[in-house]
DNA sequence: TTCACTGGTCGTCAGTTGACGAATAAATAT
DNA sequence: ATATTTATTCGTCAACTGACGACCAGTGAA
């Protein structure tokens, strides 16, 4: 098989393996379930670490589309409807099981693979949610970006939590995806002026 | 040192230890973090398997607290200040770091080491919270008790969420725990009746 | 004194694990 | 056909890991 061919299915059947099995998954089994010697692996990748390293650029960095800032910032469209949609592709595109095992083991691994990009992506979307929301209501919005940030995770958090619970605790699983966020961007859209007010007023 | 006592001090160590370094960890560091031989801890726990189930039973399973529900039924007081004293404790003293990361580190190993207490403790908060706060607000909730754990689960979840940025992800740092608990409680009451009527429409 | 019990350590075994040198097979170029 | 590169495997090393047999020291009872 030709090099690019099999180093990506390596990346492929690896990312899989590693959500399931943890970081510390062997390369003896990992190597069996892509079919191939152990040795092998060590021609695409020079350590263990390596490989990891590709896996989560790959599989968590990659999950994220830029397209979600240009339709959340989409005025022509109400803002529920805006969240409701980009709720949706999020989490059937991002917060799938594979990229939460993968993104919690790294976590608690402290392995600071990529450490800012994520956070930095994510930051953006939370102040994007709230300057949208914002901006249909008429409201003002305190300056501190962080308390700002925090305002977006009362919805952001609650559905990546929903997600949590789905794929990692296996519970959650009776209602639909979409009927699920449409509850929590209601909350959070019916909550938001007296959330803004509150955190004025301090 | 006495039996008892040198058993507890092996598990408080062992629960901090697993936290930190995942159900992973080699024995041998944890020995030496006891400041005793591997071999000792042998005489008090048959198998590492046995010690990570005394860990987890002690640790995770004994962070809940029956008072809760009590006071979470105290109609004496609003239910919004109920809501705000019971999340403070939950987060003060259920989601820290050493129980979020155990509990993450055995979700993840689908180490099923006790399903099902945690799962119906969590139901039961949940659909208590649900009652009181219909109850102040005289407002009929749905029969799908299902239906009902996941409306709750928008504030419960949400602050989880928050423990996970705090304690996993090291982020969420700049506001106090307090003010963040305020925030999210308001904003569920504030969206109850929404979402209580959406989810009755469907 | 002696005996036995309890808390404790040493050393080791068998099975893993990441890594890699060297040999082999297959394909491509000359 | 021959040479050369490329894909792939075998076998193995050194470090690690859970488990445990055997031994040792202090303490208290007979």
């Amino acid at each position: 098989m030709p090099f690019n061919e099999r180093r990506a299915q390596i990346l492929d059947v690896a990312s899989e393996f590693f959500a399931e099995n943890g970081l510390a998954g062997q390369t003896r089994q990992l190597a069996e379930k892509c079919g191939i010697s152990q040795r092998l692996l060590y021609r695409f990748f020079p350590t263990k670490e390596d490989l990891l390293k590709e896996v989560y650029d790959q599989e968590i960095l990659g999950a994220f589309k830029a397209v979600w800032f240009v339709e959340l910032q989409d005025r022509t469209r109400p803002v529920s409807e805006r969240l409701d949609a980009f709720y949706r592709d999020y989490l059937r595109s991002t917060l799938t099981r594979k990229w939460l095992r993968l993104f919690l083991y790294a976590s608690l691994a402290e392995a600071k693979m990529a450490p800012d990009y994520i956070s930095a992506i994510v930051m953006q979307l939370l102040e994007t949610v709230m300057r949208e929301v914002a901006h249909e209501r008429g409201v003002d919005l305190p300056e501190d970006p962080a308390l700002l940030r925090e305002m977006a995770w009362t919805l952001h958090g609650a559905i990546s939590h929903y997600a949590i619970r789905r794929h990692i605790y296996q519970s959650s699983l009776s209602l639909s995806e979409d009927q699920v966020v449409s509850m929590h961007v209601r909350v959070f859209l019916a909550g938001f002026e007296d959330m803004v007010k509150m955190c004025v007023g301090r």
